[in-house]
DNA sequence: CTCAATCCAGTTGTGCGCAACTTAATTACA
DNA sequence: TGTAATTAAGTTGCGCACAACTGGATTGAG
C-alpha cells in the first residue's frame, strides 16, 4: 500500500480511518467465531464435565498416548504457565496422571488414566453434534482450516521474519 | 492411521474415532488463528497501551460515540461482565468515562475523554501493520470474514434454533 | 396505583492464555 | 571436569470471558 499525498487521490482511496471500523476487523469475526464455539462446546461438553481446553488436551492424550508437557504444549501451542495448572485440574478430576520422567528429571509425563481412557468413548458424539452445529460441510471445513492455518503461520512469523524472502 | 481395507465403505464412512483427531477440529484452527492475532495485537498495541479487547472498545466508541454499556456489548457480542471491568481499566487509564445517565438511572453512559478521542490520531496505524502481518489481501479478508461471520450466526443458533428451515 | 416481571450494571468465582519469573536438571564447552 | 548456558515445569500476576448472582431502576399487567 501506498501513501497517498495529493488530496484528491486521498478521497478515492478509503481514508485511513475507515480501517478502524469493527466490522472492517478480520480478527474480529475471527475472535466472535471463537468464542461461538466455546459456548457451543460448554453445552457439548457439559455432560463429559470437560472445557474446551481440557477436551483438547484429551484429544491428544487419546491420539498420541502418554507424552510430557512439553511435547502437549506443542501439539496445542500452549506453555507450561497454562498447562501446569489445566493439568492439575485433569488429575483431580482422575482423567489423567503426572509423573517425573526417570530418564529426564524436567520433564513430566501426561498419560491417561482408566477414566479417562473410557471417557473417549463418551467423547466420539462431540464432533458430529459440534459438525451439525457448524452447518458446514467437509470441504467447506477444510478449506476454512486450511486458510485459518495459514494465517497462523503468517502471523506466527510476525516479529520473527518481518521480511519474509531472500535476504 | 489405520489401513483401509474396504476402500468403497470406509472412505465414505469415517472411523467416528477418526474425528477426534486435533487436526480434524476446526475450532482448534480457528482458536489457534484468533490467539496468534493476540501476539500480533499485543506487540502493535504496546505503544498504545492497550490490550486487544481495550482496543476494540474504543473503536466502537471511535466510530459510534457516546454509548451505554449494553450497546458496547452488542456490537463486540460481550456482557457486563467483562466489560465493567474493562471499562473501569480504561476509565483509569484516563481514556473514557463513565456516567449514570440521567433518563434511566440503570444505563450507564460510556464516552471518550480528550486523551481517548486524540488517541485516535495514534491508532490510524494499527489496522495497517496488523494487515500486513496477516499476508492477506483485501477479497481475502473480506471473504474469510463473510464466511466466519455466517459461521458464528449458525454457532449462535444452535440451541436456540435446532432446526433451522421454514416450518 | 401496585407490585411482579424485566432490565441494567456491577460483583463473584472459575478457568483460560500469556508474560515474567523461579527452581531444578541437563547439556555444552572451555 | 567444572561452570555457564539451556531446558522443563511450575508459580505469580494480570486481563479476558462467561455463568450465576445482587441491587437498584423501570415497565407493565391488573
Amino acid at each position: 500500500m501506498d501513501e497517498v499525498r495529493s488530496a484528491t487521490l486521498e478521497r478515492m482511496t478509503t481514508p485511513a480511518t475507515d480501517w478502524l471500523r469493527l466490522d472492517q476487523q478480520i480478527c474480529f469475526s475471527l475472535n466472535a467465531a471463537s468464542r461461538a464455539f466455546g459456548g457451543v462446546y460448554r453445552v457439548v461438553l457439559k455432560d463429559l464435565g470437560l472445557t474446551y481446553s481440557q477436551y483438547l488436551v484429551l484429544l491428544v492424550l487419546w491420539e498420541h498416548g502418554e507424552l510430557p508437557v512439553k511435547k502437549l504444549g506443542e501439539h496445542l501451542r500452549l506453555d507450561s504457565g497454562t498447562l501446569s495448572p489445566l493439568l492439575k485440574r485433569l488429575e483431580a478430576a482422575g482423567l489423567v496422571r503426572r509423573e517425573r520422567s526417570a530418564r529426564d528429571e524436567r520433564s513430566v509425563e501426561v498419560r491417561l488414566t482408566e477414566e479417562g481412557v473410557a471417557l473417549r468413548e463418551r467423547a466420539v458424539e462431540v464432533p458430529r453434534r459440534i459438525s451439525a452445529a457448524t452447518g458446514l460441510d467437509l470441504a467447506e471445513v477444510q478449506d476454512l482450516r486450511a486458510r485459518l492455518d495459514r494465517l497462523t503461520a503468517a502471523l506466527d512469523a510476525y516479529g520473527t521474519d518481518p521480511a519474509p524472502g531472500p535476504s
